[in-house]
RNA sequence: GGCCCAUUAGCUCAAUUGGAAGAGCAGGGGACUCUUAAUCCCUUGGUUGCAGGUUCGAGUCCUGCAUGGGUCACCA
């Protein structure tokens, strides 16, 4: 059960065995602290600006970040949530022998709080003269040595936890050593914040759907699978929350919400991390243009309340994040790319024809839609950088929204892109029963020589629009890449605290856990 | 899953064409009563990711594996 320590961790090992022997806890169960570091400082400023003699009398705790003896006395700083504040602790003050302990048994890294006076060192930072000071929780393992130094005002950092492998498995010490990490954290948190304040303004009900679903969709991907024991029945941990949200329209909601997270069992990349969060809303008697407008005014919101300000820079880039974004439909946005009109090519293997025409090799047995969809990907997404509505898509791939009046071949659908990035996704929803319910067969037909991609049709689903659902627009944002553009950050594992990686030290997956596990290979009996 | 790159001390990184594995910080010992990357003296610490191979000799070249990063595929 012990793992084995490092040599520098069983020389902490022996300091708080040293410790305990001297009768000192080094995990002592309470805390006296009365300020943060910040409001330390501020208690100060305001007692010099009184033109008080002496300074208000304070208990800070943090961890210790930095150690300074010489000799008689010592400097130091502990770090709390707040900021930094620097110890000063003298023969002097508290004896040589507390001195002694401080400088020997206390490291880098200890939970510890400081009792004193507040003052300003002859160089003018304002620090604690300490009287009495507590071990709150001793280090064992060393952190990362993470040193500033400040330079004309800027703070330079010199060694610093970099490993991209070590932050995300260890992200405790990521976050304990990197403020700026801490930061995006935060950001996150407004984002979200925002978003919800955004959308219960407008009369938006926040609600809470299954995660375990019998049946999974309103995506297309493949599903992490469970089991419940009692019920003896198999669950999915949900891909999408868009077919719970729509009954809840056939309900006699008109406005719903929900932010959490969805599950995908596919590849991992710099914008994809098996589970991740989404924000997902529909809106009774909305079309797809003005849930277009409200998703704009939305961002924009987002960027007041978190940056302050409608503009930022996402890798080199400067993005305006202020309404009207650009618009672009597909169909002329592909004409004026690559010169091929889809209108003209009303198969698939007529767009393929074309394609290699324009020497694009189109993928091989892929249909129309999907073939459209390369040609989005490849020609139309990576030149979107400002924010971009692409509108107007091929029904094939849109299983779930309304066809265009006019034009049976495609559906009022958009999606919306910053930084050549898919960031959200949204229909006026399909709430014609008889036509989903075609539209389920078909994508069956249409993956039936694939097992693995075929999706069970929802007939609970269909069931509910059958009581009759009101138009409706809906909308589905990626909550990790939006906080990715507003954090300046380019991989989804930067904006998420725990993200996904291969178990360490257990290569071999349990047998019953292959690669493309069917339902019943996957199903954990017992 | 394919391809490319990386893996050296607790952390950040060096190591000429294959020729004795190093530095800074952290750690240990010592000096030092206003330091802040404190400074100064001394010092511990390595199966160079793992397993093989080529060679008189491998951190360096080859093969396989592991983990990570990138990219492609996948992701209606």
């Amino acid at each position: 059960m012990p793992t084995e320590l490092t040599p520098l961790e069983k020389v902490r090992l022996e300091k708080l065995e040293h410790l305990r022997e001297m009768g000192i806890e080094p995990y002592p169960n309470r805390a006296e602290r009365t300020h943060t570091a910040e409001e330390a400082k501020a208690a100060f400023l305001t007692s010099e600006q009184a033109g008080e003699e002496t300074g208000p009398r304070v208990t800070v705790a943090g961890r210790l970040r930095s150690m300074r003896p010489m000799g008689k006395i010592t400097f130091a700083h502990i770090e709390d949530a707040t900021e930094r504040i620097q110890l000063f602790l003298r023969a002097n003050d508290i004896g040589k022998d507390r001195l002694k302990l401080f400088n020997k048994f206390f490291d880098l890294g200890d939970f510890i709080q400081a009792t004193g006076v507040l003052f300003r060192t002859h160089s003018g930072e304002i620090t604690v003269r300490v009287e009495d000071f507590k071990m709150l929780a001793k280090a064992i393992t060393p952190l990362p040595p993470a040193k500033d130094e400040v330079v004309d005002g800027k703070v330079v950092r010199h060694a610093v936890l970099a490993d991209p492998e070590t932050r995300y498995r260890q992200r405790y010490a990521d976050l304990a050593v990197n403020p700026e990490v801490r930061e995006i954290f935060r950001t996150r948190a407004k984002i979200v914040r925002a978003l919800r304040d955004f959308l219960d303004d407008h009369g938006f009900l926040e609600v809470e759907t299954p995660i375990l679903q019998p049946i999974y969709g309103g995506a297309a991907a493949r599903p992490f699978i469970t089991y419940h024991n009692q019920l003896k029945q198999k669950l999915y941990l949900r891909i999408s929350f868009e077919l719970y949200l729509k009954r809840l329209l056939v309900g006699m909601y008109e406005k719903v919400y929900e932010i959490g997270r969805d599950f995908r069992n596919e590849g991992i990349s710099f914008k994809h991390n098996p589970e991740f969060t989404q924000l997902e809303f529909y809106w009774a008697y909305a079309d797809y243009f003005k849930v277009m407008e409200f998703a704009e005014e939305m961002i924009a919101f987002v960027a007041d309340r978190v940056l302050g300000k409608r503009t930022l820079t996402w890798q080199g880039h400067e993005i305006d994040l202020n309404p009207p974004w650009r618009r672009v439909e597909l169909r002329q946005g592909l004409i004026d790319a690559v010169g091929i009109d889809i209108k003209d090519c009303p198969t698939a293997e007529e767009l393929a024809a074309a394609m290699k025409e324009k020497g694009i090799e189109p993928k091989p047995n892929a249909s129309r839609g999907k073939l459209i969809d390369q040609l989005v990907s490849d020609y139309l997404e990576p030149n979107f950088i400002q924010p971009t509505f692409l509108y107007n898509y091929p029904r094939d791939i849109s299983p779930l929204a309304k066809a265009m009046p006019g034009d049976p071949t495609m559906v009022e659908r958009f999606e919306g892109f910053i930084g050549g990035m898919e960031l959200c996704n949204a229909f006026t929803e399909l709430n014609d029963p008889l036509d989903q319910e075609a539209r389920f067969l078909e994508m069956g037909r249409t993956y039936a020589a694939d097992d693995e991609e075929r999706h069970p049709i929802d007939e609970d689903y269909l069931r509910a629009m059958r009581y009759g659902m009101p138009p409706n627009g809906g909308f589905g944002m990626g909550i990790d890449r939006l906080t990715m553009i507003f954090t300046d950050k380019r991989s989804i594992r930067e904006v998420i605290l725990f993200p996904h990686l291969r178990e360490r030290g257990n290569a071999k997956p349990p047998a019953e856990a292959g690669e493309n596990p069917t339902v019943e290979e996957k199903s954990n009996e017992g």
